[in-house]
DNA sequence: CGAAAGGTTGAAGTGAGTCAATCGTCGTGG
DNA sequence: CCACGACGATTGACTCACTTCAACCTTTCG
């Protein structure tokens, strides 16, 4: 149903993903893996020997598909991705938008097949991780075990955040929620980026939250009301990043009503929300 | 505290057991551990002088707290817990209900702490797995290796469903998918086991299925009144598991509404809602 | 016994979805 | 070039699925 088509046209849609075609020869290596998935403990030295192949990806092409058999996973070196899941009955969901210091395709090594599609969202790179291969460092050195029970915690943490999400939050708090989140995540050295174009688009965002697209928009357009941030289209300015927090937090405790006072300043806010130039 | 009553009386070879006050000797070999996660090939003999530890837990016992530090994972034998996720706001919901074959305490293999409350619902028994033991023995054999990667893989595609289930479907499929499912983990050698009792309130599946207590309450009324199931208080007894899963599927593609054709094989449906004219 | 907890049911309110119209931006082609 | 559609986004009006509030029943247990 979503139909990336990017300003390439469909012109790249090679189904087969062919093997040599974008698989570059090695030019990662072990410690930066390491640095990708945050490990602040050196790798041993004998580790930089190890490399992984990268692959590029366009904007709006698949980096695997549902059914595609489990081969290895990726770690995202630059841009995002959205992954999204399926069921039999065809209907689909994303789940995640991987980016920057996270691996991904984690899942299906149990089924041994990938159940989502993974596609990118803007220009990207991975690298590979070939099981085999992580599974051979692994055992070599005992360090590099640790590391890839980490980076299944973390992709664990991920998900069942997303649950808690999904089970807990209003429409306003999930949105808030999201902006926080990306504004950590697309932020480095621990400082959150204030202003920053959302990778994705509406309907992407709403199948990730849960919501319908009006909603989404109409949660961003009061959240701008409010002057807690500025949207304009894909671009968003972050002027209040601790309203932004209360706002999830709010909604935590009172999923919807429950006002111990009457609280006044949240429906009737004014409707002030033209910055529109 | 519980008298462990192991079958056999051996102790543990390599007792990493900890605080012995908990922890029963040793009975579960590692060949125990691979039919847990249902691992189909055979693991090598020498494996089999590897034993872990095992815990029991009476019902409402929690196994692991919220903040706990990490030091291992359990693999769960008989009996039934509720994982349940907290957030810093105190907000807390069910995220899972591990059962046999269920490895648990993934979670905050990453941060170092567990973030989330592990109680027993029932009687229960787990297999203690230290990650230190565990990346020893995963050195040592090359095959374990790819075990533990497998442990991962199923709890994450877990809550990858956890996702979907809460993002795209009605309250009815959702209480209908869990029966479904429930159903299909209580039964043994691939077959589901249709009449069982709900080792769970009404406010836990709520909490896990981000719904309120009354509207689970309802949709079990409901879907009894159409005769595809039978309730009485917790006793389930599933009378038509295709039709259960019809449920699921109805609201898979028709989200609330957009019916394709006028909707004739819904049988006999109590009057939970009017159709709408 | 009486309180507490779990569970069911009814009535009323609302948050978010659906439906639908409008606008802006592309990319395409007459 | 601009019309044309396709897509993304916003906004309004209406609707409904689910929540909330509340009463009540049952079982459990101190």
């Amino acid at each position: 149903m979503i139909d990336p088509s990017p300003r390439t046209g469909r012109a790249a849609r090679d189904s087969t993903t062919g093997p040599g075609s974008r698989s570059a020869a090695a030019s990662i290596t072990f410690p930066d893996l390491a640095q990708l998935v945050r490990i602040a403990q050196p790798a041993p030295p004998d580790l930089a020997d190890v490399r992984f192949a990268v692959r590029r990806c366009r904007a709006g092409q698949p980096l695997v598909r549902n059914g595609d058999p489990f081969r290895s996973m990726y770690a995202v070196r630059h841009g995002v991705f959205k992954q999204v899941a399926m069921n039999a009955g065809g209907a689909e969901q994303v789940v995640a938008f991987p980016m920057a210091g996270d691996v991904i395709g984690a899942d299906g090594i149990d089924a041994g097949v990938h159940h989502a599609d993974i596609t990118a969202l803007s220009e990207a790179e991975v690298a590979i991780l070939p099981l085999a291969q992580l599974n051979r460092v692994g055992r070599e050195f005992p360090g590099a075990g640790l590391l890839l029970s980490r980076i299944f915690g973390k992709e664990l943490s991920r998900a069942l955040e997303g649950m808690w999400m999904l089970g807990i939050l209003s429409a306003t708090a999930r949105v808030a929620l999201f902006l926080d989140r990306l504004s950590a995540r697309l932020g480095s050295g621990g400082a959150p980026r204030l202003a920053f174009d959302l990778p994705m688009t509406r309907a992407e965002i709403a199948s990730f939250l849960g919501l319908s697209v009006e909603t989404v928009s109409r949660v961003l357009g009061a959240l701008a009301g409010t002057g807690i941030i500025e949207v304009d289209h894909r671009r968003i300015v972050i002027r209040d990043a601790a309203g932004l927090k209360a706002v999830v937090e709010r909604s935590e405790t009172d999923p919807p009503s429950r006002r111990t006072e009457p609280e006044a300043q949240s429906r009737r806010a004014a409707p002030v929300r033209k910055p529109r130039a």
